[in-house]
DNA sequence: CTTGGAAAGTCAACAAGGCTGACGTAAATT
DNA sequence: AATTTACGTCAGCCTTGTTGACTTTCCAAG
């Protein structure tokens, strides 16, 4: 049925349906970081600690070299965060055992606590928005999404998949 | 259809499928903004200028205290934006006929020259993104972002989605 | 007609979080 | 032994956000 509708539906493809998109897309992201960002702001924290914590979460034992590629970000940028995020005891940074020159990040008790605080958040108002829009959407949401980024950002994205 | 799959569906709405969709978003955001960035550096703009000029294109002649509820930022940190703009010749500011102290704001030619370069190049990696998705998946994406929303914005991503 | 308040603009100061460039160190690789 | 890699750091800059204080302009209500 998708693939029938396939052909015609892409006539339907106007300036107009584009720029709802591209709207929605401003809009929901602004969305997606409030809560977290209302739950950083007084913490001394801001959105760049908390993708930090996400993908240390996300990826224990990271090194910073990976960090930087998924982040996007330079080194500098980074290790001003992180420094902050170590010195403040919710990052631990333990010399690598088989190559001593890398760092692997894990996040501490703490670094967990806040982790799961800013997660919690962040997934409630997902599964809100899912639950709203019913399980055919969210597959489609996906797809859009995944199709949308930049291919070394796709194979990050699905790196993360795999190995979770 | 969407009822009757509800209940069961919700149960596979893990914390593994949420923090899919985050990161989803997270990456897929990254590649939105990413064709406008690139235009704009190098000309002495950023993604602020291209929010305004955006907004200021979607609805010709709003005033700025509306762009300001769009925008969700101060009204100093948007004055900064739309006085370059304005010096640069990009956007008119006119005096309000029927409340003088609004301003009215307009694309100049010079203005619409750079919207469209902008809205071209994220329109075609959200055709692209469509295209590959199938059409199926575009009212599903729409639908889990809208909902993603705050109220607030969902009011004025709806205003502008009438107004247009 | 005066006054209160809204809309707009401006100045100053500051912070977060990007960036570049340069430099240093330790460890691994060649 | 020389080079490359991974990481950290210092210094300086830019954009874009913030708050606070203040002015001007104007509408509307008393």
């Amino acid at each position: 049925m998708v693939e029938a509708q396939g052909g015609e539906s892409l006539l339907f493809l106007t300036d107009e349906q584009l720029r709802k998109g591209i709207e929605a897309m401003f809009f929901a992201y602004r969305g997606f970081t409030a809560d977290p960002d209302r739950i950083l702001e007084g913490k001394d924290y801001g959105r760049a600690h908390h993708r930090a914590i996400h993908f240390i979460h996300r990826s224990p034992g990271t090194t910073v070299s990976n960090l930087l590629l998924i982040l996007g970000v330079t080194k500098q940028s980074l290790n001003r965060v992180l420094r902050t995020l170590i010195e403040d005891g919710l990052v631990r940074s333990e010399k690598g055992k088989v190559d001593a020159r890398e760092r692997h990040l894990h996040l501490t008790d703490k670094g967990q606590m806040l982790e799961r605080e800013l997660s919690d958040a962040q997934r409630a108002r997902m599964r809100a928005a899912y639950r709203a829009a019913g399980p055919a959407a969210v597959s489609g949401f996906r797809q859009v999404l995944e199709a949308m980024m930049d291919p070394d950002m796709r194979r990050q994205y699905n790196r993360l998949k795999e190995g979770g």
